[in-house]
DNA sequence: CCGGTGATGCCCT
DNA sequence: GGGCATCACCGGT
């Protein structure tokens, strides 16, 4: 079932906890991807490696619209990276990065998209998943309830169990607020972006 | 497996 | 002009 706006509607870092075990999944021409999220990391009101932290820009203004919506951005150059919005109360610039995917469904095509053979390089990473789902800066602002990239409740497949076990730790890649407990991940799953 | 490093575009000061 | 929510590649283990 695909998660309604409501779900993004709440306490950020429990949503970022919440998406581990659902499923990203992108529509496109080329066909269906799936992956299921195994990492995820909150970016939270107030919290200065948030790219909110500064206010709304032209950059930032999905960050500060409805929950349920992807803030797609480019970074180093090359690489996009995809959040939820998430927040209540909402608007505040609070969302989550989906760090590493586990792939599930098209792998034919996200191997063919990611110029990879392996497996666990798909998607173990934001920049890996973008590129392996086609997420763009296209698809900056879209729902994730309906159209072209959606995300589905864990028991929408068969094979996540009911209660995983998560590791809480520092998110990677930030140097303000770097002892947050932020980044979280499904214990002992191959696909994460790094140990 | 691990760590170091260069490539690259654009946002914000 | 600095810095960035990254990655692939290379070399040494």
């Amino acid at each position: 079932m695909i998660l309604p706006p409501l779900f993004y509607a709440g306490d950020t870092a429990a949503i970022a906890q919440k998406l581990l075990g659902c499923y990203l999944v992108r529509l496109s021409s080329a066909g269906a991807v799936i992956g299921r999220i195994v990492e995820t990391e909150a970016y939270l009101h107030g919290d200065p490696a948030a790219h909110s932290y500064r206010g709304e820009t032209e950059r930032t203004r999905v960050m500060f619209g409805a929950p349920g919506h992807a803030y797609v951005y480019f970074i180093y150059g090359m690489h996009f990276c995809v959040n939820a919005v998430t927040g209540l109360p909402d608007r505040r610039g609070e969302a989550v990065l989906i760090r590493a995917l586990e792939p599930v469904e098209g792998i034919a095509l996200m191997m063919h998209r990611r110029r990879a053979t392996k497996l666990r390089d798909l998607c173990s990473g934001p920049g890996k998943l973008c590129q392996a789902l086609d997420i763009t800066r296209d698809l900056n602002g879209v729902s994730l309830s309906n159209g072209l990239l959606q995300i589905w409740s864990a028991d929408t497949l068969p094979g996540s169990p009911e209660n995983p076990e998560i590791v809480q730790t520092t998110r990677i890649g930030i140097q303000k607020a770097a002892d947050l407990l932020l980044r979280l991940y499904l214990k002992d799953n191959l696909y994460i972006s790094r140990k």
